[in-house]
DNA sequence: CAGTATCCGATCCGATACTG
DNA sequence: CAGTATCGGATCGGATACTG
């Protein structure tokens, strides 16, 4: 069980955490994971590239919208988000278009009508994110406890 | 089936989009996780906190290097993502520190040792995170695709 | 109703220089 | 080795005013 690319040699406690690791389940996976994450550096990379769309301060909010409600009018996602500015809607909501995650159906009507849904793409994804989110509502609270201490210990 | 909450009259189309979305899978569970995630404009929420902190061109990717891993020395996690600036590894680091999702160990020696792990917190997201991966690897070409046929159309 | 257009402050992030 | 400090450009995102 040598050490191998390059890491420095281990103490006692991290090579327990280390087999400890590697006794779990497929490690493999999620090294293979990131390194396909890290194709970026020689061209474009899928997995970054999702990353930097989605991370910016409406995105998922609205994709888990669009899944929860289906269908929706731009005024109607505007105020169930409620603290979205117009713009930044609009911003998102083209970039989602764009992506192919929403669709956009006008209707040639006055006032105009515009409704907003998730595309089959879009779904699969809001689906990910469901489960992010899941994730987020279990174990937000330790994170803003740990937040909260690590801010009182000063710093 | 009357349309509720002040929904418009639905054309045929998007009356059967309804249908098949209410048919699913329980489209409550994701009405329920958008509210949770709306709680913010009342008072502080983990969903949107979560969201917002992992919101950053650096946390995911250092989350999933560290998942795949295990333990690494601060210009190990640098030198395998690559294209990251010192100064950005440390604020990523300290902020999934602050948050309980990163461990960080010094040993006094010279030169400085710092060794850095996911806590089991951090592991938790990880694996999440690792499914959403998944799903952008799986997914991604679609999206870019989309983009650039979006784009080749003007605008 | 569903946007655009413009302005501007906040922040993100990289580059560079320095340090225990 | 593993940072910290400082600067400046780029981008994000809110406020406001206007429009088909």
């Amino acid at each position: 069980m040598a050490p191998q690319e390059g890491t420095a040699v281990f103490d006692r406690h991290t090579a327990v955490t280390i087999a400890e690791f590697d006794g779990g389940s497929g490690e493999k996976k999620f090294r293979k994971i990131f390194e396909e994450a890290q194709q970026t550096r020689n061209g474009p990379c899928p997995v970054r590239d999702v990353i930097a769309r989605i991370s910016d301060k409406w995105s998922l909010l609205t994709i888990l919208l669009l899944g929860g409600y289906g269908t929706l009018r731009f005024n109607e996602i505007r105020h169930r988000i409620g603290d979205i500015s117009q713009r930044m809607l609009t911003v998102t909501l083209r970039h989602l278009e764009e992506d192919g995650l929403v669709s956009r159906r006008i209707y040639a009507e006055v006032p105009p009508r515009v409704e907003y849904d998730l595309t089959p793409l879009g779904r699969s994804l809001m689906e990910q994110v469901s489960l992010l989110t899941e994730w987020a509502t279990l174990n937000g609270t330790s994170i803003l406890d740990a937040r909260r201490s690590s801010r009182r210990k000063g710093r």
